[in-house]
DNA sequence: TTACTTCTGGATCACTTAATATGAAAATCT
DNA sequence: AGATTTTCATATTAAGTGATCCAGAAGTAA
């Protein structure tokens, strides 16, 4: 895009990651320009802006760059090659292994990242909502594909199970803030998978 | 306490909950003075600062005056007369009823009343880690106390339900936040609960 | 009444917020 | 070279932050 003029002295890319570890950590609000220019390699205020247009835009783009790096533990929910099952406990595994990292802030940015928010930023509220209904709606998918496939009852137990999914998935974000570990978490989902398998319909091999 | 003097014109406990209401809305930083004190009835700094000390008192007595009112869902948890399922479901549907009743903000304070904040403010969020930290040990004393008495087997699938019922229970806040209705909660901890059936043990009446 | 205590309203504190304006510096293209 | 484009550093904007201060009003106790 831009060929000529004086070329920017700071690396983008990496000043956008050091936005992304500061949202983490602190959540949208609380997380000053001050803050930002700061750790983004103490850029002028004119440089921030003229690379990323506003607080707001700049944690849109951290939202896209968070999901297209560790939110990718949640693509097995969209691939519909695997079983069932197989993503659900992938998509968990790899989330809780992901969130109680602690290379990175614990938990996820799109479950903690604004939920403290005044009326005024309602819109990257909603931003992140959205993003929190999609994964709601893959894990249903999921769980439907199972018992239309045969490989799950299809009872009242099982019809609450992507809610419950959903439920224990967001929770994690809490759990890995307050230091709960990988370990853990990992013996817990093995634990409530057996909820899965205690209603799964034997398949002909 | 305060026999003579001017007494004051408004009713402490109204604000006191109206700065409950607002907090647990937007939670602490991003809730301003001047919100907090238009909702709390208009009233003048100076009269804020005399009733209430500071911001972060005030919110260090809203949470206390939560953990007596809408927190007593809880209160199953630490009932020893109660048998430990029972202990448990009851604060989980309870909490579930509550998290999700329109009265009131959706979710538990405890959980989003501090979730974003800025390394000044750490105290405030060690406040509700450690409400939280309270919660998990309790429902850790519920499982212990069940296997104990015999009433749920020993294995690997009992020890990580604590970590899955606390899991759940903090994950109900954003599920609740998000939406999801007290009857899909009730649900999900209807059929969650199986996972302790599964494993329970007769017990000779 | 008089003395004392407490609350109220308004002005104000120093500081931080997100966002601009300005002019010079540094690179590329013709 | 010279013209153009873009970035940079500094200063500055207006509004909002939590928190104080003070004069006066409104009550109680003697």
């Amino acid at each position: 895009m831009a060929r000529t003029g004086r070329p920017r002295e700071f690396d983008r890319d990496k000043a956008l990651n050091a936005a992304m570890t500061l949202f983490w950590a602190q959540g949208y609000e609380p997380t000053s320009l001050t803050q930002l220019k700061s750790c983004m390699g103490n850029i002028s205020p004119a440089s921030f802006y003229a690379a990323f247009g506003s607080k707001e835009a700049l944690f849109r783009e951290v939202v896209q760059h968070y999901l297209a790096t560790y939110g990718q533990v949640m693509s097995p929910l969209w691939d519909e090659n695997l079983i069932p099952r197989d993503a659900i406990e992938r998509t968990l595994r790899g989330s809780a292994r992901m969130q109680a990292t602690r290379t990175h802030p614990c938990g996820c940015l799109v479950v903690s990242g604004a939920s403290n928010c005044s009326p005024e930023n309602e819109a990257v509220q909603a931003l992140l909502a959205a993003e929190r209904q999609r994964t709601r709606t893959g894990i249903r998918v999921c769980v439907e594909r199972a018992i239309a496939r045969g490989e799950l009852r299809d009872c009242a137990t099982t019809a609450a199970l992507p809610d419950i999914f959903a439920t224990f998935f967001h929770g994690m974000t809490c759990e890995a803030r307050d230091g709960m570990t990988s370990t853990h978490l990992d013996a817990a989902i093995t634990s409530l998978l057996t909820l899965w398998d205690a209603n799964a319909l034997l398949t002909t091999p």
